[in-house]
DNA sequence: AACATGTACAACCGCGGGATA
DNA sequence: ATATCCCGCGGTTGTACATGT
């Protein structure tokens, strides 16, 4: 069938915005509130597509954004989160208040790689890398891992995160009975803070030795509820969505030792 | 000072998926 | 059930700036 381009694309520009640019959008945006990004661009006065437009507030103009170097502590958690939930830069800027995923996707390529890398640690499976050779990590040798140690689709890890942890959205800037759009408000278009308070107590480091896939019977699978510090079925409805006792939305495997 | 190389980050592109007609 | 619209995501590219030679 095919896709209709996003834009007229003979009409559009390309590449750095201007001042003149982002003004307008701005000045849009506090009138009219996020969204309906498509129209957005004609009804602002911009020669850019909505994709562009959407690009430049999400990632440079919105206000709540926070500038300037990533802490020590963001570092860590971006690291936690990413063993996590592999490359889901969305899922992890939602627990980086004023941060992107797109700012963070970049750090991730040229700061935490690197410093990953330095200790030894292999940044896509987060397993050690062998101290010689070729700098493999001896388990990609034996068993291709998954590219993260979770053993669902990212999706269902987010869906199980922010079915309970994502707040309610907040009242749109301006009058709701706009045009009509939709609200964009996506994982990380709110100016609120998503969730300041959430214990992330995600696993980290040494991983499970073998993959989920290879979880032995014994290991019991762990509603992810718990590691974020819903326990005891406090706004958590895995157990009650699941068919089965194992059919949490997201779930990780039990460690040696650990227990909830 | 001039050039080469490396780094950081803004922006683009293509695709997937939800919503809806 | 299907087609289409639109948004949002993740990967990649382009370019300005920094550093080294």
């Amino acid at each position: 069938m095919g896709r209709s381009p996003c834009c007229e694309k003979a009409h559009t520009n390309k590449g750095a915005w201007t001042k003149e640019e982002d003004q307008r959008l701005i000045a849009y945006i506090r009138a009219h509130g996020e969204g309906c990004w498509r129209s957005l661009p004609k009804a602002a006065g911009l020669l850019r597509c909505g994709k562009s437009c959407r690009l430049r507030w999400m990632n440079y103009l919105r206000p709540d954004l926070k500038r300037g170097n990533f802490t020590d502590d963001e570092d860590e958690l971006i690291i936690r989160l990413h063993s996590l939930l592999g490359n889901k830069w969305s899922l992890i800027a939602g627990q980086l208040p004023g941060r992107t995923d797109n700012e963070i996707k970049n750090y991730w390529n040229t700061h935490i790689k690197r410093k990953l890398l330095a200790r030894g640690i292999d940044p896509q499976t987060h397993r050690p890398l062998l101290s010689g050779g070729d700098g493999i990590a001896a388990s990609n040798k034996a068993a291709p891992p998954p590219p993260h140690p979770i053993s669902v689709p990212a999706k269902a890890a987010a869906a199980a995160i922010f079915a309970v942890a994502k707040p309610p959205p907040p009242p749109r800037p301006v009058d709701s009975s706009d045009d009509g759009c939709r609200s964009s408000s996506g994982t990380t278009s709110t100016g609120e803070p998503r969730c300041p308070d959430l214990n992330l107590e995600l696993s980290v480091g040494p991983t499970p030795s073998s993959p989920p896939a290879e979880t032995p019977t014994s290991a019991r699978p762990v509603c992810l509820c718990y590691h974020l510090g819903f326990r005891g079925g406090e706004a958590c409805s895995c157990q009650a969505d699941s068919k089965g006792p194992h059919e949490f939305r997201y779930f990780r495997p039990l460690e040696q030792g650990q227990y909830i």
